[in-house]
DNA sequence: TAAAAAATAAGGCATTTGTCGTATTGATTA
DNA sequence: TAATCAATACGACAAATGCCTTATTTTTTA
């Protein structure tokens, strides 16, 4: 069985390095790549049986630290590598508060990052020794690091995160109606859905439950 | 002429440490401490003829930030220096905002805070370098500086926080009325009383709003 | 101490929301 | 192709909310 792989990175020399390190294993299917954050989403929405995302972080038009939330919350089976050159605290922290399952420099070589995938797809979250230091201190650190875990998806449909979305900017039932230009009626039937799946009663809980989730 | 100093700090060897610095100088006298911003205000009031306080954010009970505003608001005279791990920009807007004269970090050694003691007393704003760069970004990002500042302070009663913080929690009337011991009629006539002050018409909105100007 | 602000409480009424049930249509999937 | 899902839509009813008025008691401030 192969391992279907997809890259974020914006510098097409450091991809095609990555690529060509990729193809030294037959188990490694490199897919597509996206030239930043935004442009991997749209392909991830044309194919999204991917199974490992290697993830730059800076990039233009969208970073790796927001693709990365986004994915993980849309394609939640997806394991995403961070594979970069930052090493500082505030990328890692963002990366692994985003959902990241990996954390590794891009000096890393053809083995070790065949192994690195393996390892992220068997559960367990590879980084290079100096970012797992870094990890350790930041978790002695009693930052808030959301461990929300795949305790059960909530999966919600696109027109009941749009509805979702609308309710927490403080609209009603009929702003919502007209701004999606449907009726009245349906937006309260969505409603009653969201309710159902996140298991509350009114507004407000439904957007913290969301918000809780990312689903929002 | 000595200056008194008073400390806030919940960390019993941390605050013994800035105590046996500041005990190496007899132009410095240190009165007494508080193991939090309460606790402080506690002590200031049977005797606030202090000059300094060097003041922790991250306490029990009350931060430091609360404190400084307090403290500021009742003893105009008093200098406050916030001496703390906390850098983040965050941390240093708020404090500025609530009034601090000066930002300090924790690692200082005993000869600088006393310089800085000195520096505060003849009206400067001691820092150090780090804060005073990270100052000099949030002045030049507006972006954080938002309305929230002179355009007109939306002022809360504390029972008005109360309750709002309840709202956003997502509890309805009856609860919250059950949760702070008073009757539905009341709770209805805060959050009438909040909707005027925030002008809004609705939970979400106002939850919304008073989070944008950081009300709860 | 007098005045102002804050917290408490109730009644009434129109509107909005939460929860049912039911139903049609197009798209996706097994 | 049959079954399921997603999106659309209405009606009905109870509960909750938003909005107005009035009023008493504490607490705070000038």
């Amino acid at each position: 069985m192969t391992l279907k792989i997809a890259i974020a990175e914006d510098n097409s020399f450091l991809a095609k390095a990555v690529i060509e390190k990729l193809s030294f294993f037959n188990d490694l299917d490199f897919k597509f790549k996206g030239n930043n954050g935004a442009e991997l989403i749209g392909k991830l929405e044309v194919n999204h049986n991917i199974d490992v995302i290697l993830m730059d972080i800076q990039m233009p038009e969208m970073d790796g630290i927001t693709a990365t939330e986004i994915v993980k919350s849309k394609y939640p089976h997806i394991k995403i590598i961070m594979l970069t050159v930052f090493d500082d605290d505030e990328n890692i922290f963002n990366a692994i508060k985003a959902g990241a399952n990996g954390y590794l420099l891009k000096e890393i070589d053809a083995e070790n990052l065949h192994k690195c995938i393996l390892e992220v797809i068997n559960g367990g979250a590879p980084m290079t020794p100096s970012i797992a230091l870094k990890t350790l201190n930041l978790l002695r650190n009693p930052l808030i690091i959301d461990n929300s875990e795949e305790v059960e998806k909530i999966k919600l449909t696109n027109r009941e995160t749009d509805i979702l979305e609308h309710l927490s900017k403080g609209l009603n039932y009929n702003e919502i109606a007209d701004n999606l230009i449907i009726s009245p009626s349906t937006v309260r039937k969505h409603i009653e859905n969201i309710y159902k799946k996140l298991q509350v009663h009114n507004k407000m809980e439904a957007v913290l439950i969301a918000q809780k989730h990312k689903l929002i």
